[in-house]
RNA sequence: GCCCACGUAGCUCAGUGGACAGAGCAACUGCCUCCUAAGCAGUAGGCCGUCGGUUCGACUCCGACCGUGGGCUCCA
């Protein structure tokens, strides 16, 4: 990759420079490389002159001159350096080199852009992690593709990802779940039930109740409440996580581990932790409850363990979840919140301190919440009334598609308007078309180049010297960025800069379609054409992979 | 009140301490005898919330303030 190798020139630049005297001995400390934003300023360029300046107490623009005429011949690489504006020093890189990524795409077929920055490290992401008690909404569906893009992207980086989902399957929420289908079958039924204060609403519990009635009549009236309650709650929850999975493969997301609280204190893992946390001397009784004294560890104040009453918090079994994750061997743990939980940060943070597993392990992503408009209307959802905008019927309107991109598309900072009649137009004011296009297009260009009998073999590298058209150097050059534009993402678990970096590169595509003929009676230009655009369908294979999205052949 | 995030074009938002701040939409103007016009080219649109500080250099880092959203349970 050239950034690694002009790193390397410029840093043999430098040391030369001081060797014959031309600058003091200096410590330039870590060299950066960046990507200029305008064109004339090259392909690569480096702010060390000015960074230096100032150590070295010389005008950064003689700093420049002198690194730069120090600088080995590399003619292989480079075609130009020059210094400019207050001391930066651009590198123009050889047109042979910028046609060289193609052989590299060529040889790395789908894992063209891989890099290693996460050096195998075990990484665990997980997200959406819905309670079991009803439909996805279109919330969860923000989470499930910003969980599975990070994780595709993280692992295209050279990290070991795992996708997980955490059932809240035990507790109040299952509770309340059971309680809701409960009053609602008994009103059915035609009896008095009262509906629990903090029962779910929607129009799905009543489904729920009046299929039970059909199924089983009045059976379940006859038993004791919490009988029937706890009955309920068995049947159901498993078919509500049945659905909740059936939703999320609709929309192209697979988990590797779907892990239980159930499970958790079943083992006694719950238990275990908090007796290890009482012995390590992290926790205290105080007021008939157990305390983490989670203060230690920047917490605000402490936090309840057990409560009085000798049930343990969610806090508590949320503890032992993430013992059991480290337990696991992770070196990274992901968890993605909705900001609404963003109070609960601290505390998981000094938890794991408390548990003598360092803080840096645990990094949670808090996402911002969606809100759906229809053509410049919000579309209002109550939580008193339950009726919300599941993302079954969101998939259903739009598409997997146009909501996976749609939801990547920001940064997870941000909340996110998502204008349903806008994701569903198929014209150029949907991204996600614009990019899919592209690839439909190069498609397209090749079975025409079939069909008319082209020459579909491998350019020699005579032929690829024919591709000089300033725009298809810029679009191969756009090819090359792949690489950094995933260690970034990776770094940063910023996956919605990839959807940007989509549209640069379906751009520089089309403005190449605009001034280039593929198929043509120049023989070598036709072959080193036709490599280039399969090149550009092999790279948004990638691209649109990694964000989940398909790459179609026709549109 | 305290904590966190956000504040960039008319709208929705990108933006990694660097050079003249970007995209899409909306508005306006052109371009199909052609491998897909779901495309391309152009015009217009900015006090990067405000004020200070750090720096050779700040939309970017720090502080204060203003505005918006969220959180501050022996809830999950």
């Amino acid at each position: 990759m050239s950034k690694e190798q002009i790193t390397a020139l410029i840093k043999e630049g430098l040391d030369r420079a001081i060797a014959e005297g031309k600058l003091p001995a200096v410590d330039a400390g870590r060299i950066e490389l960046d990507r200029p934003k305008r064109k004339e300023h090259g392909d690569w360029a480096t702010n060390l002159a000015l960074a230096v300046a100032g150590k070295v107490e010389m005008n950064p623009r003689q700093v420049a001159e002198a690194i730069k005429d120090s600088l080995p011949e590399a003619p292989d690489v480079i075609s130009g350096v020059e210094v400019a504006g207050p001391g930066f020093i651009n590198f123009h890189l050889a047109p042979h080199f910028v046609r060289a990524v193609l052989l590299e795409i060529e040889e790395k077929g789908a894992g063209f852009g891989a890099c290693k920055v996460g050096a195998g490290r075990k990484v665990q992401v997980e997200f959406v992690s819905a309670n079991p008690v009803g439909p996805l909404h279109v919330g969860h569906g923000r989470w499930a593709a910003l969980g599975d893009a990070l994780a595709s992207v993280m692992s295209h980086a050279g990290y070991d990802v795992e996708r997980e989902y955490y059932i809240n399957d035990y507790g109040t929420q299952v509770n309340n779940f059971g309680l809701s289908i409960s009053a609602r079958y008994l009103e059915a039924l035609g009896m008095d039930a009262e509906f629990p204060e903090s029962g779910y609403r929607g129009q799905y519990i009543d489904d729920i109740a009046r299929r039970i009635v059909d199924q089983h009549g009045d059976e379940f009236a006859r038993m004791p409440q919490d009988e029937r309650v706890s009955a309920f709650i068995e049947m159901e929850y498993p078919r509500m996580l049945g659905s909740i999975g059936a939703t999320l493969e609709h929309m192209n997301v697979v988990f590797d581990v779907w892990f239980s609280e159930r499970e958790l204190y079943r083992k006694g893992e719950v238990e275990q932790a908090v007796t290890e946390l009482e012995k390590k001397g992290q926790a205290y009784r105080d007021t008939g409850a157990l305390w983490l004294r989670t203060t230690g560890y920047g917490d605000e104040k402490d936090r309840v363990l057990v409560r009085s009453n000798g049930e343990p918090t969610y806090f508590a079994s949320d503890i032992a979840y993430h013992r059991d994750k480290m337990l696991r061997g992770f070196d990274l743990i992901i968890d993605i919140w909705g900001a609404d939980h963003h109070g609960y940060v601290a505390r998981m943070k000094a938890a794991m301190e408390a548990m003598g597993f360092g803080a840096e392990h645990l990094e949670v992503i808090l996402g911002q919440l969606v809100k759906l408009f229809r053509s410049g209307e919000p579309v209002t959802m109550s939580k008193r009334t339950g009726e919300i905008v599941t993302l079954d019927e969101l998939l259903d309107e739009v598409g997997a598609d146009a909501a996976r991109y749609f939801f990547l598309q920001r940064s997870a900072d941000s909340p996110l308007d998502f204008d349903i009649e806008l994701a569903k137009r198929e014209s150029p004011e949907n991204p996600v078309f614009y990019v899919q296009y592209a690839h439909a297009r190069i498609c397209s260009i090749l079975t025409y180049a079939a069909e008319s009998g082209a020459d579909m073999s491998a350019p020699t590298g005579e032929d690829l010297d024919t591709l000089t058209e300033p725009s298809e150097m810029d679009l191969l050059r756009k090819l090359a960025e792949l690489e950094e534009m995933v260690e970034f993402c990776a770094e940063r678990r910023a996956p919605h800069r990839l959807t940007g970096y989509a549209e640069e590169l379906a751009q520089a595509f089309h403005a190449f379609y605009r001034d280039c003929r593929v198929v043509t009676e120049d023989e070598c230009l036709t072959r080193a054409r036709i490599f280039a655009v399969r090149g550009v369908r092999q790279v948004l294979e990638v691209v649109l992979g990694l964000l989940g999205v398909t790459a179609p052949e026709k549109m």
